[in-house]
DNA sequence: TAAATAGTGTCTCTAAGACATTATGTG
DNA sequence: CACATAATGTCTTAGAGACACTATTTA
C-alpha cells in the first residue's frame, strides 16, 4: 500500500512516555550541590528525585529540559547539556517512561526554589551527603552526571559557569578540587590559567585574613564557552555505566 | 487526590515515538564505511537514511539498538554505544519522533545484508564520499556520529572493534589514520602502542611484497575493551553540535 | 614580628613529535 | 644487488608535577 501523509497513522505502535530528568548541581559554602525534590505521590513517594517532567508536544529537547529547570528553580540562561537516555522497561512501575538526562550549572547566588505541584520539597544536597537511595533509577543517573561532570571539567572550562562574574584563582581552583575530589598544586594551577590566557584581571581585589587577591573575570561568553578549551589535565578515563 | 498503581491513568498524557537510529560503521578496503538504507516510503522516499526503527515496549533501549543492528546486518555481539538523542519537535513531517542514535562498529568480514520491508536498497557507504542529503536530520546525526567516533579513538581502544581477530600494527595505525584523517608517524606509533601493552604477538605472520609482518591479537576482552586506555594523543576537542 | 593568605620561580622527568637508521623479506 | 616494506633508535622540546620561595596584608 502507498502511503503517505493522508494516510499515515501515528497510532499505530504503542508509544513510551518521554521524560526530561535534569541534574541541576551548584556551588554552594564552596562544596558542590545538586538539586533534588521530594516526591508526593506514587511512585517512590517520600523520596528525593531528579526533578524532571514529560515533554510537551512542540517543545525539543532542550527546551523542555531549560522549562523544567525554569520551573524548579527560576533560573534561564544557564549552561545545560544532555548527558544520556535511560530507558529500561522497568525502571518506572506507572508506565514505559524513557528519559532524557541532562545536566545544568547554575551559579551559586541564583536560587529561588519552588515547590510544585509534583513534590512537597525541594533542596540542595552537598553530593557527599546525598538521601540516598533515591526515587526510580536516580542514583544511577547522578553518578553518571557526577562522573561526566569530572571528565568534561578536565578539557572545558565549564567550571566558570558555577562561579560569580569576578573570582580570584583559589576560588576557581578550589572548584576543580571540588568536582574533581583531590587536591591540586596551587603552583601549577596558577601557571596553566596564565598560560590558557582566558581570564582577564579587574581592578578590583578583595580583602582578607591575609594579602588581599586579585579578582578576575572570564574572557569569554559564558554561553559558548567551548571555543575555549583549557584543560587542566590530560589525563581522563571515561567512566561507561550500566 | 491520591494516586497509586490502580488510579494512575498512563493516557493522561500525550506521548511522542522512540524510535532508535543505529549508525553502522565498518573498515572495507582499508576506509571507513557507513551502512545507509534508501527509503521505500513516504517520508523522503527513495533518500538514504541512518538504519532505525521503532522500539518495542518491552525491551531497553539497547536491545532495541542491537535488534535493529542485527535485522540490518545480521551481525550480533559488536560495539554498540548511545551517541545522542535527537528530539527537535518537526524532524519527522509524520508526528513528533524521538529518535535515540546509537554507533556501532563491526567487523569488515561480517556482512549479510538484508533490505527490510522498509527499504529498497541496503548499502555500505564510504565517509568521504556520502549520499548526501539523507532522510530527516540524518545529515547531521552522522556528522555527529563520525565526530564522536574520532575523539573517542583516540582515548579508548574502539578501534580493534574494526580489525580482524589478529593484525598488524601498521593495519592499526592505517585505521588510527582513517579515522582521525590524517597521518601518524610510523616509529611514534610503534612505540605507544608497545608501551601500551595491549597486544599480544602471536606466531602468525603475513607474506607481502617486502618484510613479512607480525601479527598480534588484542589481550583484552573485545566486548569490555573500557579497561584498558590507549590513548593514541592527548589532544581532544570535543565538538558541540546544534 | 608572627600568622595568614596570595602569588612566583625553578628543577626534574616524562613523553610527544620529528626523523634517521636498521632489519628482513622478494625478484 | 635493488627494492619494498617492517621495525627500532635517537634527539629535541614542551609541559606536568613537586616543592621552595617571595609578597602583602592584619593582629
Amino acid at each position: 500500500m502507498e502511503e503517505n501523509a493522508a494516510t499515515y497513522d501515528p497510532t499505530r505502535y504503542d508509544r513510551p512516555s518521554v521524560t526530561v530528568d535534569v541534574v541541576i548541581f551548584t556551588l554552594q559554602n564552596r562544596e558542590l550541590h545538586v538539586l533534588l525534590v521530594k516526591r508526593r505521590r506514587w511512585p517512590f513517594e517520600g523520596y528525593w528525585a531528579i526533578p524532571g517532567g514529560f515533554i510537551n508536544m512542540d517543545e525539543s529537547l532542550d527546551q523542555a529540559a531549560r522549562r523544567e529547570l525554569e520551573e524548579e528553580t527560576g533560573v534561564r540562561d544557564v549552561y545545560l547539556e544532555q548527558l544520556f537516555t535511560f530507558g529500561s522497561p522497568d525502571r518506572d512501575p506507572r508506565t514505559r517512561v524513557i528519559s532524557v538526562a541532562y545536566i545544568a550549572l547554575v551559579r551559586a547566588d541564583v536560587q529561588r526554589l519552588r515547590v510544585s505541584e509534583e513534590s512537597t520539597d525541594v533542596r540542595w544536597f552537598p553530593v557527599r551527603e546525598l538521601p540516598r537511595p533515591l526515587a526510580f533509577d536516580h542514583d544511577h543517573i547522578l553518578d553518571y552526571a557526577i562522573s561526566r561532570l569530572r571528565s568534561k571539567l578536565e578539557y572545558t572550562t565549564l567550571a566558570f559557569q558555577l562561579l560569580p562574574e569576578v573570582f580570584s584563582i583559589l576560588e576557581l581552583k578550589h572548584i576543580y578540587e571540588q568536582i574533581l575530589g583531590e587536591k591540586l598544586d596551587k603552583g601549577n594551577f596558577y601557571r596553566k590559567i596564565k598560560e590558557a590566557d582566558i581570564l582577564e584581571k579587574t581592578p578590583l581585589v578583595r580583602e582578607g585574613r591575609g594579602r588581599p587577591t586579585h579578582l578576575w573575570r572570564f574572557k569569554g561568553d559564558r554561553n559558548h564557552e567551548k571555543q575555549f578549551v583549557f584543560r587542566w589535565r590530560e589525563d581522563r578515563v571515561d567512566v561507561k555505566h550500566e
